[in-house]
DNA sequence: TTCACGAAATGAACGCCATTCATTTAGTGA
DNA sequence: TCACTAAATGAATGGCGTTCATTTCGTGAA
């Protein structure tokens, strides 16, 4: 082996893109792309710059590779979205429902479901839309937390309906944990507002606890009691 | 008056783009753009394309004018989207709170609410972010909604963080009504998510009710009991 | 009345983006 | 051995939002 092959091995372990020598036309030795690879990429690119610095091109510079190489592995962008929401979606806490208890597991599995997508909102309208199909940890997780409602004893036919209510609920609730903390200064409209601006400037408790997290405790907690309530009712 | 005059104000009044006649270069006699026609344009071509047909260059021809000429009354593109989001505001119903009953009047708020942006979601991303200073409508409809929640008897200091999580439940209700109706069919990931797979073959009444309908339905009354509940045991 | 200035239009750019296509090369199964 | 397919390059495409020099018109101050 010579020297550029080994540099080459080194930053390819690195997950840099090879620099200076530009590879040579057509089918390289051995594969320089995967889905996983792809995947990976895509996620430093985010942390590095967010999702206006996710472009194909930054993408394939990252990877060392001419951009239309990608298209050998994704058919598109939206496919590249995919790929991060599938990988995402693992990394939301279930193990909350092992306990056998149903609050505490919808509870951590809620908290970080938001946490996790509220660094990726620009995925949200792509996940909200897309069938499972071809998703496995997205199926995966969805299991998880069914088991959770079946264990306490939720009847089967009323479990999607609660989870989408609560997963609504969580995407809504990551934009807004992204939301500048004077969103709902009125400004020079305060006059016509009176009330509204009365309220916002009363806020209880802007100490520990960040606007996004106090309101997401709260509707958190409502959903929770509201929706066992009626379980318990037998209104399902 | 000639001719061509003639028709052009007739095009004009039907908010169709002159066609033929290029209008010169220079300040025209009067005034061919607003705010306010720029938003119509705009509606009318998110009615007939959906949102991938508003580009500036289509919004500029339905104006009848050159693409640059709208820079002159908008800064960006997502000033056009705020000018949209702001109109669209005006027609959430808070109507539901001149009974002075609160949860009649929530319940009416929150179906047009949600109905009104699950017609709109590409908007969500901008108003879940986007300051309500300079979107009177907006402001609007929060003070008609915390004085709703005012003769209630709601404590002001609580009442942001109450709303807040209703609009989180409502944005992301939103996203679910778009949502494809085979969303959860998981395919060939079925034999490794038994559980979930029989909750979403079980689920309950497809009859008459939509899927989005009823996860909201359950969740939006959740939220309602869990808040009341919540508020009456003093728990605020 | 004049005239400088700002507002509002045109039209020609610009840079970026996702995507396509012809071409080249390497691996694979018949 | 050889046809086929997979995976890369690099050039090209069309559309997008936006900018800028230029032109014209309206207006308020001198």
């Amino acid at each position: 082996m010579d020297a550029g092959a080994s540099s080459a091995r080194r930053d390819a372990a690195a997950g840099r893109a090879r620099d200076s020598p530009r590879r040579a036309a057509g089918r390289p030795p051995q594969a320089v792309l995967s889905k996983a690879q792809i995947t990976r990429a895509a996620l430093k690119l985010i942390e590095a710059d967010g999702y206006k610095g996710l472009t194909m091109s930054a993408l394939a510079k990252r990877l060392g590779v001419a951009p239309s190489a990608l298209y050998n592995h994704v058919a598109a962008k939206q496919d590249v979205l995919v790929l991060l929401e599938d990988h995402l979606m693992a990394m939301v806490d279930v193990s909350g429902f092992d306990g056998g208890q149903w609050e505490p597991g919808v509870r951590r599995w809620a908290w970080s479901y938001r946490d996790v997508f509220a660094r990726h909102t620009p995925l949200i309208p792509v996940i909200a839309v897309l069938p499972v199909t071809n998703a496995p940890q997205t199926v995966a997780m969805y299991e998880a937390v069914t088991a959770g409602f079946l264990a306490d004893g939720w009847p089967r036919d009323r479990i999607v309906d609660a989870i989408v209510a609560l997963e609504s609920f969580i995407f809504g609730s990551a934009f807004d944990v992204i939301a500048p903390p004077d969103i709902f200064e009125t400004g020079g409209l305060a006059a016509s507002a009176p009330e509204f601006s009365a309220a916002v400037a009363d806020r209880w408790g802007e100490g520990e606890t960040s606007r996004s997290d106090s309101a997401f405790g709260i509707g958190l907690d409502a959903l929770i009691s509201g929706l066992s309530a009626r379980r318990a009712s037998g209104g399902f």
